[in-house]
DNA sequence: ATGAAAGCGCTAACAT
DNA sequence: ATGTTAGCGCTTTCAT
């Protein structure tokens, strides 16, 4: 598909004979080789420049080169979650001359380690997955068997693998708790869980706080993704004037915890605290500034890519370089109406 | 960078020779070529099957073989509206076959034809440009005059192209100036305007309905993409009691102004009307529920893949397939108190 | 309907 | 320090 018809692309060959080399040492001059005489690479890098050759990328990787390229997998590139961790890892793969695939699923749809192959642009390609659902998740177990040297996943759950090098994750499970305390200290006697699907650090975290407070868990509200979703799913909790708490998966919910509480004439902080968890640009500025919990998704994200680097490439491995999960109050938390 | 080692992956060859055929009748069945007999084409689909066969995606290009992929080239993947629009993209191409790249730009960076060529996977790649600030919109141009055949565009601005086949865009001038009417109509004597860098489509549609209206437009109140700037650009104007309406760029920049109306004692939609544009999820349950503009990114995005498909296979020019721009009136606005 | 030969642009090995 | 020779896996011709 070159489509653009024109002029066959300018090769390695035509930069050689312009300056008067072979196309292998043009080859040492782009890749940076280090045994190519100062005058020569000059002469080389004068004329590329003149001829505004570009490597192809596809020789190079069929020539045994090095692809760099990263293929991060995921079911919804629009939630906030995973806009940014995409963005963070482009940042770095940029930086280091990586380009980056981009290939969403359907999470309703179940796949086969073929279809997953599929996606990658060739055999033992490099990928993230951005996991934070039942396929995607199995997704990033599936591709990390199959090809465990190229294969990196961020993740908010699933504890288990959460020290494997090749699992980026953030501590939602300890802020999860901490925010639950929080909650309890300033003297709710319960704290209600509206869930995300699939994620158990959060909800784990919550457990924990009221556990340790002597407190038994209500059963967790498990809502969609959407607001609407958590709109909806939240409506019998809000109503209840006994619930004075409610802890949200996610910013999403919390928002729509809120619109429901509204609806149900509940008063927020004063009947009603709710707490997010992502901290959206918005949260700050909502009305009133919705308190949640900041999540460095970008920073996950660039780590991700940075710890696939180094497996690829065998250098030293990068210190994780993200935030601590915090908790931020805002707004609409507050003690408990006596 | 195939790094995750292991044995060599299985070629053209081994399939040709495990079902007993040439390489070359190989290529033929999963080309889909018309001349193959039916009981080679099967013969050769079970080898596949059988080994796991996978086409190399980088030989393909070299060979000659169309490359199907496309670049996306836009300067922010968090913006609601560029990321709905990137997973229209991907929805189609997938469907079709190809792989999407991404490339994020920097917004304060100005780049040079090279640097901009230099984010395609090869000369003449298949390019879609997100567009929506003066970077992207310049990039937009300079890879549209370098490769007309194979750069593809969404834009809600500037009209002077308006009607070129390779610039996708929604009518936000009609629909703003509706908008605008839609406040006129309803008593209100002035409509103020908070703009999103760049845009021309809706800032345009306000003024023409004003002018329409025999009044004269106010300057407009600039503003940044964030709704932390918003809320910022919009603090004098909303603490003018003579202001009672404002039309704004976007719903970040709408959540900002009722963050900054709220800050300032101004009822909303009592004292004050907002609109914002783009619907974001969350507008429906905000508190109160936002008057907004449904814009169908997505669809426009799968139309830009379409366009820019057809181009590049010269298959016949698809229909349009998207929503067109709608009002949708909620509760953040009204008749002005008298 | 099928096969054989050539070559895409590049890098890796081996020269020198 | 530089040049020469092979291929990478595939799609094109061009044969048969």
């Amino acid at each position: 598909m070159s489509a653009a018809a024109g002029p066959r692309p300018v090769s390695i060959f035509d930069v050689a004979k312009r300056a008067g080399v072979s196309h292998q040492t043009v080859s040492r001059v782009i890749n940076d080789a280090p045994q190519v005489a100062a005058a020569t690479r000059a002469k080389v890098k004068d004329a590329i420049a003149e001829l505004g050759y570009r490597p192809n990328r596809s020789a190079r990787a069929l020539a045994g080169g090095a692809l760099k390229s990263v293929t991060v997998l995921t079911t919804d590139t629009s939630l906030y979650g995973t806009a940014e961790t995409l963005r963070g890892i482009e940042d770095a793969a940029r930086a280091a001359g990586f380009s980056v695939l981009v290939s969403v699923m359907d999470p309703d749809q179940a796949y086969s380690e073929a279809d997953l192959l599929g996606r990658l642009p060739h055999d033992g390609a490099a990928a993230i997955v951005i996991a934070h659902d039942e396929t995607t998740v199995r997704a990033m177990r599936a591709l990390h068997e199959r090809q465990p040297g190229a294969t990196v996943a961020t993740c908010g759950e699933h504890q288990e693998d959460r020290d494997a090098d090749w699992l980026i994750s953030l501590d939602d499970r300890t802020v999860a708790a901490r925010a639950t305390r929080y909650l309890l200290d300033m003297g709710h006697r319960q704290v209600h869980y509206l869930a995300i699907p699939g994620t158990a650090g959060r909800r784990t975290g919550w457990s924990d706080a009221l556990a340790a407070a002597g407190i038994t868990a209500p059963a967790a509200v498990e809502s969609g993704w959407s607001v609407a979703a958590a709109a909806e799913a939240a409506t019998a909790l809000v109503a209840d004037p006994a619930v004075t708490a409610i802890l949200c998966g996610n910013d999403d919910l919390a928002f729509g915890v809120l619109h429901a509480a509204h609806r149900a004439g509940r008063a927020v902080p004063g009947d009603l605290s709710v707490i997010g968890f992502d901290d959206y640009p918005l949260a700050a500025y909502h009305v009133p500034p919705l308190t949640t919990v900041d999540l460095d998704f970008r920073g996950v994200g660039r780590g991700a890519f940075e710890r696939l680097r180094a497996m690829l490439e065998g250098g030293p491995d990068p210190r994780p370089s993200w935030r601590s999960p915090e908790l931020i109050v805002r707004e609409t938390s507050g003690p408990p109406r006596q």
